[in-house]
DNA sequence: TCTATCACCATTTTT
DNA sequence: TGGTGATAGA
């Protein structure tokens, strides 16, 4: 068969890579270096060169959306679709054995996937029913302190305590934890990675199997592995197996997730045998940008070492624009960006890129004055919404009543008269006859623990769920999900609460009923798994809980894109703003006074830099107002590591308080009149007081346009910065 | 039991 | 500034 086509279109080190005859191998792959695009050559490679069977592969990524993008990309570049290649995210990939070997993993049948949010309100309980102090320990700081030993491998019974009251008590926390989980058959995201090596660890025949099936393994976003994860990969490949391995320590930004930089370096010597190549092609940005970038990163200590070039055109210098505070930073943001939509370009070609969420706040309401559309990435994914959630746990009850997650979300939701002091009662008898709450239900009311008007509403749940699951039955999923919804009062419950959200709220559970109408179990093409119609629910829930669902989002209309700089990771845009360059922000201050932190901030801004393929701004705010009060900022002192020659400085609105600042040299743009000019043709001048009819008084700050276009900024007392249409705004001159 | 009000608190988040 | 969680009154 003729190959050529799958190294044709690669450079010599893809190539080298793709064709590679070492037993193991290590790509360190630059930004921008064509990544993914050697995996998935490597893998039509195996396939087509090597005759290897597609049941021999095993691929790992992080996320779904790069599973799905690495299979396409695969069935495209070999013309057809291959059933038995196991391509799947970590997780995925770690839920499916546990599915398969439940038996050998010691689980449950019928085990449930707990996610960050179900983690969290089981910690809270615990904390409550173990009488500590949760003030002192918060529950938030000990699911962080659990999902940081899961992702080491450790298990409560395998912490080391000295008497210190943190670990002492994080430890009861812990092992109280893993009791429940245990006891309601739940696993969470940690456990899902951390069973699956103890799976094959402990059970040798099962491990055998499939080390002798996956004789390739393949991983994309290596730096992005943690310990466990990395040990799961190491057992897996054995002695005889191929591991190849893709990453670039520079874009590690999940340190704080339990990610270790350090797996790259290990990897050499774990693998003796193991190869080295370099990605340094960079195909994505102009060479402006990527020497910022690689000045940039230099700063760090303990790279492995690799200098990204490219032969493309220098192109644009990159822009700094230094506002007067946030709104003028957003302003001048939706400014350039207006600039770029009329000039013929796409809005979603754009990207305006933060550190924290909470900055996209001031940014769409830029946007959204000017009318252009945006789309914001982040905040919570479909599955994780509140009113989603809420469903998934009616239907997690059809399939199995003991799950005390479900019970606790939603026994009264909508409400139902069943209060606190009731709920109480259930939990106290559940814990007394060791039972689920359920069970426990059914006792109080046979009981008669509870009064006659809670033993009532008990009761009418009881049965509620009991008739749903009758109606249910014989169902499709979309239809069961559409029954549940309207059976459960959601809709009602939501309607009730009134508002533009509340009717957001009812649309994602219509969309619901849409994604249960399409949904394919991804598992049914897979020889190992019978999913019976009865398991097809099931199915689904695990989806929902393994995939956030971001794909539920719409994505036809052209639309500006905001996201975190963490959530830009892998994509690319020809435009790009980093906005809110500043110390304190980015790097923010709970990263800053350590090296490590520093360093992988550093890598993040590494990261905004690489996603720009033509163009690039950065901006910061001389003060910013944060949660509530205004502060002062210095400039980022990534901006100072971004060599001069390569940067232009920004000056296109006039900004007044800089007055006494000194002239900066280089060229500048626009007018600077400075403190006391006047706004053509009007009689109001900057710095001047000013009195309004609602907002009352003020000073004048900035103005653009003129005449009657003339539009001021003026920073009032009592309300702060706005701006106003001056034949409009009707200022009294004070 | 429900709901309105008031402290409190706030990086990043693939699964 | 805004979203959350505890608490007091209806």
């Amino acid at each position: 068969m003729d190959v050529s086509h799958i190294l044709d279109s690669l450079n010599d080190q893809q190539r080298n890579a793709v064709a590679s005859p070492a037993p193991n191998l290590l790509v360190l792959a630059g930004a921008g270096s064509g990544k993914t695009r050697v995996l998935v050559h490597r893998i039509a490679w195996l396939l087509r060169a090597e005759n290897v069977s597609p049941f021999a592969i095993l691929a790992v990524t992080f996320t779904n959306k790069a599973a799905r993008e690495m299979r396409s990309r695969i069935d495209e570049l070999i013309g057809q679709s291959m059933g038995g290649m196991w391509v799947g995210t970590f997780h995925g990939l770690a839920h499916r054995l546990l599915r398969m070997h439940w038996q050998e993993a010691g689980l449950p049948e019928d085990f449930h996937i707990l996610d960050s949010d179900d983690q969290l309100r089981l910690i809270k309980r615990l904390i409550r029913s173990l009488k500590i102090d949760d003030d002192r320990w918060p529950a938030k700081q000990c699911q962080w302190y659990i999902n940081a030993q899961k992702d080491e491998g450790l298990r409560a019974g395998n912490i080391e305590h000295f008497d210190d009251d943190y670990t002492k008590t994080m430890l009861e926390i812990y092992a109280a934890y893993e009791t429940e989980c245990e006891r309601g058959g739940m696993i969470d995201f940690g456990e899902i990675l951390l069973r699956a090596h103890e799976l094959w660890l402990k059970n040798p025949q099962i491990l055998r199997h499939y080390q002798q099936r996956f004789q390739y393994v393949l991983v994309d976003e290596f730096q992005d592995t943690n310990t466990i994860q990395y040990a799961w990969l190491r057992v897996l490949a054995g002695t005889n197996n191929q591991l190849m391995v893709v990453g670039d320590d520079d874009q590690s930004i999940y340190g704080w997730r339990g990610a270790r930089i350090e797996n790259i370096q290990q990897f050499s010597n774990d693998f003796s045998d193991s190869d080295i190549i370099r990605l340094e092609q960079n195909y994505r940005s102009t060479s402006t940008i990527l020497n910022a970038a690689n000045k940039l990163i230099s700063h760090n200590q303990g790279r492995l070492g690799k200098n990204l070039w490219t032969d493309g055109a220098d192109g644009e210098p990159i822009s700094i624009y230094e506002a007067f505070n946030e709104q003028d930073e957003a302003r001048f943001v939706v400014d350039r960006l207006q600039d770029w939509f009329t000039s013929g370009n796409r809005r979603a070609d754009a990207a305006i890129l933060y550190r924290s969420n909470a900055q996209s706040r001031e940014l769409e309401d830029a946007l959204l004055r000017v009318g252009m559309p945006y789309r914001i990435y982040g905040g919570h994914r479909f599955y994780e919404r509140l009113e989603i959630k809420n469903a998934l746990s009616y239907l997690r009850l059809l399939i199995n009543r003991h799950d005390d997650t479900a019970v606790e979300r939603i026994i009264n939701v909508p409400t139902r008269g069943i209060g606190g002091r009731t709920i109480d009662t259930v939990r106290q008898v559940a814990r007394e006859y060791n039972c689920s709450l359920w069970q426990a239900c059914v006792e109080c009311v046979n009981q008669t623990l509870l009064s006659s008007r809670a033993a009532n509403a008990i009761l009418a749940f009881l049965k509620l769920i009991d008739d749903m699951q009758q109606d249910c039955s014989g169902l499709e999923l979309h239809q069961k999900v559409e029954h549940v919804i309207e059976h459960s009062g959601l809709i009602g419950h939501h309607e009730k609460e009134g508002g533009e959200k509340a009717r957001a709220r009812i649309e994602n559970l219509e969309e619901l009923i849409t994604a249960a109408g399409s949904f394919d179990d991804p598992g049914m093409q897979e020889e190992e798994i019978d999913v019976t119609a009865s398991s097809f629910l099931a199915a689904f829930l695990d989806q929902a809980s393994l995939d956030a669902g971001d794909t539920q989002a719409d994505e036809t209309e052209d639309a500006v894109q905001l996201m975190t700089l963490h959530s830009a990771k892998g994509l690319e845009f020809q435009l790009v703003f980093l906005s809110g360059m500043e110390e304190g922000l980015f790097p923010h201050k709970m990263s800053m006074d350590n090296l490590t932190g520093l360093e992988e901030e550093r890598r993040l801004c590494y990261v905004g830099i690489t996603r720009a393929k033509a163009k690039l701004y950065m901006s910061y705010a001389e003060s910013r107002r944060m949660h509530g009060d205004v502060t002062l900022c210095r400039p980022s002192r990534f901006i100072r590591e971004v060599p001069g020659d390569l940067v232009e400085e920004v000056r296109l609105k006039t900004t007044v308080n800089r007055a006494h600042a000194p002239a900066r040299g280089g060229a500048t743009f626009g007018r600077d009149p400075g403190l006391g000019a006047e706004v053509p043709q009007t009689q109001i001048s900057l710095g001047q007081r000013v009195a309004h009819g609602k907002f009352g008084e003020g000073v004048v700050l900035n103005y653009e346009g003129q005449g009657n276009n003339a539009r001021v900024q003026v920073n009032f007392d009592a309300v702060g910065s706005k701006w106003l249409v001056l034949s409009y705004a009707k200022l009294e001159a004070l």
